[in-house]
DNA sequence: ACCTGAACACCGTTCAAGT
DNA sequence: ACCTGAACACCGTTCAAGT
């Protein structure tokens, strides 16, 4: 009895509803906990009733990589490629921050819609904005480096207030002797002492240097 | 009878002989054909003999990490900050790029040695260069979001000659029409035209715009 | 003292049996 | 026609039994 009018679920299942369900599990309990089992259990069904909708646990991977990416803000043609790159990157990074399982993403073979959008939309706006060829892809190598790199630090890094960040940053400085690191406990008791740090202002920063290089060595190419 | 002098393995088990087999199997085979099944067939060796010299899987895995890492080259006093993050920067690179398995590092908790070693002599370079507490950790961040995040996109992209290259831009070109994506079917069919691309000179383009900006956001705070 | 076979609680996936 | 129980070949890990 999969259809539950009563309890929690009682919508039919479908594909799109396994798929939102695999992206929640991953994101909360971690990739390793997103077994066909208990994805089966968390919609109230058996594991073997997922094989209607997907044709195995790789299509369900493959699927909760597409909804990251689609969450991403696509450059469009009525804003100039400065302003929308700036707004993909900051958006990508949330939605990376959001779906700390995004690292899913990295063991993924074959690109599906969501990427090849990604691409072509991003690709479209440099061209706009004056890039040859040549330049674009530079720009966008350098650009989806700074985004997946940065995210890719959150993973290992996670935290939300500054509470957990001095908490964090207590918890690794308790794992050596200030002697042994000189420089790395400097900055440790540096961040301790003003927890004003967060991830949003931190990537922006960087984003605005990127966004100003790749302006002068657009202009040096005109 | 672990230890054989007329086959292959003839060393007797070391926790050391334990994490070189199981980087060199996760490299070759990916992090998910890593089982302490398969890691001690490799070894010649039952899965529960690992056990005495590591306590458990995830300790494989802090393992196989520390060792990547330990793979970068660390900026020395003698060298100023620019050539100390610019070795660094290659060296590291090259390091994930002949270890597919560094993505391992993405869901490794806390810091081991190789990790607290290059987080010190990173920022004691810096520090030393003229840079303030703050502007190092900016600096940081941004240098090590752009070789981590170049280096997902080269787990994502595999290639490693201009053949490789062709073949797999064509892979990809034919999973969609050229009117969907019009500015990725330009790019990828002027990828096959002229295959001089290398990962190599396109990271380290990137990485001068990087330090540049850098160099010009550390002059600014003088 | 060291190694390992059998066992336990899990996986993904197949398939025949149930409704 | 759809769902699922049992089964198969795998996991990581424990532990008692072997040498």
């Amino acid at each position: 009895m999969p259809i539950r009018t009563d309890t929690g679920q009682r919508r039919p299942l479908s594909r799109e509803r396994v798929l939102m369900a695999a992206l929640n599990l991953a994101d909360r309990d971690g990739l390793g906990a997103l077994t066909m089992r208990r994805l089966g259990q968390e919609l109230g069904v058996e594991a073997m009733s997922l094989y209607k909708h997907v044709a195995h646990k790789n299509e369900v991977l493959d699927g909760i990589a597409e909804l990251v990416l689609s969450e991403f803000e696509l450059p469009t043609e009525d804003v100039d490629w400065r302003e929308g790159m700036r707004r993909r990157a900051v958006s990508a990074r949330a939605a990376l921050a959001r779906h700390p399982c995004w690292t899913v993403l990295l063991s993924r073979s074959r690109p599906g819609p969501a990427m090849l959008r990604n691409l072509d939309s991003v690709i479209g706006s440099l061209r706009r904005g004056g890039f040859s060829l040549d330049m674009a892809a530079r720009a966008f190598s350098l650009l989806d480096s700074y985004i997946y790199g940065f995210a890719a630090q959150e993973v290992s890094l996670p935290f939300n207030t500054p509470g957990e960040l001095i908490e964090l940053t207590g918890s690794i400085m308790e794992q050596f002797r200030p002697e042994d690191y000189p420089h790395l406990a400097e900055m440790g008791s540096d961040l301790i002492m003003r927890p004003d740090y967060d991830h949003s202002t931190q990537f922006t920063y960087g984003l605005e240097l990127i966004l100003d290089a790749l302006e002068r060595a657009r202009s040096a190419t005109d």
